[in-house]
RNA sequence: GGGCGAUUAACUCAGCGGUUAGAGUACCUGCCUUACACGCAGGGAGUCGGGGGUUCAAAUCCCUCAUCGCCCACCA
């Protein structure tokens, strides 16, 4: 291969090189047989609806660098790339094309068809993506590549579903979920984004009725019984019953309704008890649904009503009022809540609480799936089938003609939409399948409270703990056709619940008609299924469930020719990716990955899905990974399947609770607030605990390890479990991964990248026009220059704003990436440079040895500059692996670039220049200069990776053998990517004082020429008046000095005489008198700010030391050295004065 | 409503108890000094959002106010 460098850095044609080469050889296979200890990451699977953008190439670097990093420091390191097939979202894509396109919906083209068409996408798209990691330089094993949704994964989510549902964490309910009109499915709260939109108030008027005419006794006797406070306000009611009665309640005049309102709501004064009662609604057509109206138990102006009816307008149907005290605030409004069960989350909160209660209410479903109106209830028939506007609209007349329309009012609220079709959600009354949060979070809780899990930044775990820390169920099915199916297969059972009194006295698939209610299904030792039963409340129907284990094909067609049939839903798409870190490794089989690569080191992602991914992994992974399933060594390596203890030892702890819970309740199972479920719209038969036993023998691979006990009492109890030894077993890192292990945890570290705002300070993304795509800043900066841009944006502020302006060819660009294609431009040059000087230069002959003892660094003899540059390097590399060890990208990336482009190129550089010319020096300084470009090149790969390989192989060429072999390892490695991390090694303290005394003075000479308008090339003739060690420092390094300042050196001593006509200035200590520079006013505005500045410094310092407070309480130390600080500076200031006055 | 974060040079951001607050970009001056003009040398530029407090010492810690952003909940 021809190494040499192009004069032009020219970034496309070094990557397209790198890449290839680095495929070839195969650099970024992982091989879990190889020694190393595992570095493993699994890649935040970018979402198939479209290309990347920033976002994603700030994560996908940021990886990188880690795991380009520990792969040179010699651990066995894989990163999985891969896919997700992003159920709802790509599938929304996709349809939304076909409607554009061919004006299509999905159901004229059936499921089948969709689902080939959104193969297709992934295909076109799940490329694409690929091909941008790669161009972004992502040295991912892509030999491992998976998508969420090809049979590996499908096998994990298998078994995790069948695991859940015979562990009974499964159960499948009617909820009020959001509804999706348009793609028809359920979308989780996540996928909900919220808008203002302009819509009115509407006061609609309900007639109260009594029971029977007696309204007056029944209000009384509410009264007595119920209002124990409020006596004041009661007093009032009671004088005024009598009015309350006789009112037209078909049409009162606006003006009293009007009065009486704002009478009520003042709660004095009255006159006469309201014949009907006013509720408020942006959703007027919901009132057909409602089944009560609330009011507050407390609230004066209406606890004389609970228990009676309203007239429903329109419908005529008598809904009871209720008191529901968590409902309804009195304060707000008019103190009246319609209830509208299922069309509302309080409201159905509110139904729940009801639930079995003297007052219970009822719920009438009033949507149809594509969001009408249904026609459940003749007396909506008017209404049935009109959209949510229409309803509304027409609602609305109605009311306004039946006199029933109390006022209206512009009003603004919030409506949720659905982050996929952009259109209202709606809430819907439907059959979900549900997974139960409870027992997953709380271990996964736990894990993240003990810093098992650590966050970077750590704020962020708390979003962690308190979205986990609600524990609200999940909802994981999706009326959608793309996405993992769910593996449940049911068939309607005659005799209701027939299915528990089956006996499984046949083993085999046959049989399954004889299995009952909570069998673990298996043949010939073998598991295949679950067995439940389930019953609808609504068709009054028993059915019988199977899930399935496995990809089994026959079993599938077994199950289908014996009239069971498998469920239509789909799951949640971030149910495959919950198994992500563990599917990846090929789990449910142990293999050998699984083994050597889980727990994965760190996840690198965004805070966006902190909750919606990171949790839920957190929790499947332990709940599929945790514990006695497997058994570990020392370093948390899992060395074998333990005997799996069978559901017996998974369901004791359950048990006991549900014996508490005879009717198959679930009290863990609540929501949001505090609420339980109510169970009788739970489909779900569970009198009692799944009772299965598992057949151990003959269990080799694909079988799962089943947790057993002791995980699951673990995660139980989280409580009871404070950490017996007081200490975090975090303290190694061994010990940390052996915890990992021993608990399922997915990932040790959880490092959150930042998310990529543009100018303005909004999010990038593609739908708003404002997302830059990573290929095309490549094409025009360069992959490297990308990189280093990313990485120095990566700071612990999160939110990285780039300006984003429109190129020529009308792609998203930013001017941000100046600053890595500089510095690439110049690492390329500066590597040309250095290489062409090694090359006019012998190595010396006897290589390494000979050149280790000829060159003396930490001795006297090596020039200062060399002994310089080694120990900034060695400083670089420290301040290296400190930013990354903390995920403090931004500060690795600015320590490259501190020490490269200022230390290396600004001074080293330059000032080995004549003696890269000096063939009696060339040698040493060669060998410092080929060591220390080594090192820089190892350090900066992670982050530079293409540029870095390839001026690499051209060094390889050049200098074989650098030198220095006790300074800077120097494995010999014929690429770059598999070459060993730098060593941290020792500074040189005396090289680190003496040096920037040289630059100072340096730059102070360089100072007084740009002042004085010298032409650069002009030599001047330069004095100093230094004390003996400065001046001896000086004189050794002349030829530097001279050199970089273009000067000649004179005088050197300590009491060099003063210059006529010299401009003066005092840097490092010492002062200098350049001659023949003759411009009293430069040299007077130069003086006068010298002055200046130092008098305020000596102010400053004298009020410092002025204070008897700072000399008593500061450390002796700083007070030392603010002392000093005050004299230096008042010797400076008075030269610069002295300096005026002579002028 | 609850939580988190931000506010530092014209712009984008570091710094998070201790010298005269830094970088990149932009700007000004001079240089095509044969590695690099995507460069070199030099320079100007900030009462560290306002107010209070703690401390010998505050950009840094605490309180408060203002503005902006994000997350969660909710608005009948």
């Amino acid at each position: 291969m021809n190494t040499e460098l192009s004069p032009k850095y020219d970034p496309s044609a070094v990557e397209t090189q790198a890449y290839r080469v680095w495929m070839e050889e195969g650099c970024f296979h992982a091989d879990p047989a190889r020694p190393g200890e595992a570095y493993s990451i699994v890649i935040p699977p970018p979402n198939v609806t479209g290309a990347l953008h920033l976002g994603h190439a700030i994560n996908a670097t940021l990886q990188d660098i880690l795991v380009r990093q520990h792969r040179m420091r010699g651990f066995n390191t894989l990163w999985i790339p891969g896919i997700d097939h992003a159920g709802i979202a790509t599938q929304a894509v996709v349809e939304k094309q076909l409607k554009e396109q061919e004006n299509k919906t999905r159901h004229d083209v059936g499921r089948e068809g969709l689902v080939e068409r959104i193969w297709k996408w992934k295909e076109q798209y799940g490329s694409r993506i690929l091909e941008q990691l790669k161009r972004i330089g992502a040295s991912c094993d892509w030999e491992r590549t998976r998508f969420t949704l090809d049979d590996m994964c499908a096998r994990a989510v298998r078994e995790t579903f069948f695991k859940l549902f015979r562990d009974g964490l499964i159960y499948r309910g009617k909820r009020l979920v959001n509804w999706d009109t348009f793609l028809q499915t359920s979308i989780s709260d996540d996928e909900i984004y919220h808008e203002t939109v302009k819509t009115n108030l509407w006061h609609i008027r309900y007639e109260i009725v009594g029971k029977g005419a007696e309204c007056a006794e029944s209000a009384e006797s509410t009264e007595t019984t119920e209002n124990k406070a409020g006596d004041e306000r009661n007093s009032h009611e009671t004088e005024q019953k009598p009015n309350l009665a006789k009112k037209d309640f078909s049409a009162p005049s606006a003006a009293s309704a009007l009065s009486a309102q704002s009478s009520n709501l003042e709660g004095e004064l009255s006159s006469s008890r309201p014949s009907h009662m006013v509720v408020a609604t942006t959703r007027p057509e919901t009132l057909l649904a409602d089944t009560a109206v609330a009011v507050h138990s407390q609230d004066a102006r209406w606890n004389w009503a609970i228990g009676k009816s309203v007239r429903l307008p329109l419908t005529g149907r008598l809904i009871p009022i209720i008191a529901d005290d968590i409902l309804v605030d009195p304060k707000f409004g008019t103190g009246v809540v319609k209830v509208t069960p299922a069309h509302d989350p309080n409201d159905y909160a509110v139904w729940q609480r009801h639930q079995g209660q003297a007052d219970a209410i009822d719920i009438f479903n009033l949507l149809t799936p594509d969001g009408r109106i249904n026609s459940e209830r003749p007396e909506w028939g008017k209404y049935a089938g009109l959209k949510r506007d229409a309803a509304s609209k027409l609602v609305v007349e109605d009311l306004k003609s039946a006199g029933l329309l109390e006022k209206e009012e512009p009003y603004e609220t919030q409506v949720g939409h659905s982050d996929r079709s952009k259109t209202p959600i709606e809430p819907y009354l439907s059959d979900q399948w549900f997974v139960k949060m409870a027992p997953l979070a709380e271990p996964a809780l736990q894990a993240v409270r003990e810093g098992k899990i650590k966050f970077h930044p750590e704020r962020h775990a708390q979003q962690y703990l308190s979205w986990l820390g609600e524990k609200r169920d999940w909802p994981v099915s999706r009326q959608l056709w793309w996405g993992h199916r769910i593996p449940v297969w049911t068939k309607e059972v005659e005799a209701g619940d027939e299915f528990k009194k089956g006996a499984t006295a046949r083993r085999g698939k046959a049989a399954i008609l004889q299995a009952k209610h909570g069998d673990v299904l298996e043949e010939n030792g073998q598991v295949w299924g679950f067995a439940r039963g389930l019953f609808s409340t609504e068709t009054g129907k028993g059915y019988h469930a199977i899930a399935l284990q496995g990809l089994d094909a026959e079993t599938e067609r077994i199950l289908e020719s014996d009239g069971y049939i498998q469920d239509p839903d789909v799951l949640d798409t971030w149910f495959s990716s919950a198994l992500w870190p563990h599917s990846t490794l090929g789990w449910p089989q142990l293999t050998a990955e699984l083994a050597k690569y889980y727990p994965t080191s760190v996840l690198v992602t965004g805070r966006d899905i902190i909750t919606l991914w990171v949790a839920r992994m957190v929790m499947m992974g332990m709940y599929n990974m945790g514990a006695a399933n497997a058994t570990t060594d020392d370093a948390g390596r899992i060395t074998g399947v333990s005997p799996v203890q069978g559901a017996r030892g998974v369901e004791e702890p359950r048990v006991a609770k549900d014996q508490s819970n005879p009717h198959g309740r679930d009290a863990r199972d609540t929501v949001k607030g505090g609420t339980a479920l109510n169970t009788t719209a739970n489909f779900e038969i569970a009198e009692s605990a799944p009772r299965g036993t598992m057949d151990d023998a003959g269990r080799i691979t694909g079988v799962s390890p089943v947790p057993g006990a002791r995980g699951v009492e673990e995660s139980r109890l989280p409580n009871h479990q404070s950490n017996p030894h007081g200490r975090d077993a975090r303290d190694t890192a061994e010990g940390a991964r052996a915890t990992a292990s021993r608990l399922g945890l997915p990932f040790l570290d959880v490092a959150i990248n930042p998310t990529i705002l543009d100018g303005k300070g909004e999010r990038m993304s593609k739908s708003k026009g404002n997302g830059v795509d990573p290929v095309d800043i490549i094409d025009s900066y360069g992959a490297d220059a990308l990189r280093f841009t990313l990485t120095k944006m990566a700071t612990e502020t999160q939110d990285a704003r780039m300006p984003v302006k429109r190129d020529a060819a009308g792609r998203n660009t930013s001017e941000k990436f100046d600053e890595g294609r500089n510095f690439c431009n110049k690492l390329w040059n500066a590597c040309r440079f250095a290489l062409s000087n090694l090359e006019n230069v012998r190595p010396t002959e006897d290589g390494a040895t000979a050149s280790n003892s000829s060159c003396k660094m930490d001795g006297a003899t090596g020039s200062l500059a060399d002994r310089w540059i080694v120990s900034r390097f060695n400083h670089a590399v420290g301040e290296c692996d400190q930013a990354l060890a903390a995920y403090r990208f931004d500060a690795y990336a600015k320590a490259c670039y501190d020490f490269f482009w200022r230390d290396f190129c600004d001074w080293y550089v330059e000032a080995i220049k004549p003696a890269m010319k000096d063939p009696a020096r060339a040698g040493q300084t060669g060998q410092v200069l080929a060591t220390v470009l080594d090192g820089a090149l190892r350090l900066m790969h992670p982050m530079v990776p293409f540029i870095t390989e390839t001026v690499w192989w051209r060094l390889n060429d050049v200098r074989p053998t650098r030198g220095l072999p006790s300074r800077l390892e120097c494995t010999a490695s014929p690429r770059l990517v598999l070459a060993a991390w730098p060593k941290l090694g020792p500074r040189d303290e005396a090289a680190e004082r003496v040096f920037p005394k040289l630059q100072e003075i340096i730059s102070a000479i360089r100072t007084l020429r740009n002042d004085h308008k010298v032409n650069t090339r002009q030599v001047v003739v330069v004095h100093f008046k230094a004390d003996d060690d400065f001046s001896r420092d000086m004189e050794a390094n002349r030829e530097m000095i001279e050199l970089l300042a273009t000067c000649t050196l004179r005088a050197i001593s300590a009491d060099a005489a003063k210059i006529p006509n010299a401009a003066v200035a005092s840097a490092g200590g010492c002062e200098i008198f350049v001659e023949g520079l003759i411009d009293p006013n430069a040299q007077k505005q130069r003086l006068a700010r010298e002055v200046e500045e130092k008098t305020r410094l000596v102010d400053s310092l004298t009020s410092r030391l002025d204070n008897p407070a700072y000399t008593a309480k500061a450390p002796a130390q700083l007070v030392q050295q603010t002392r000093a600080q005050l004299t230096a500076a008042q010797a400076d200031l008075a030269k610069a004065m002295e300096a005026i006055r002579e002028l």
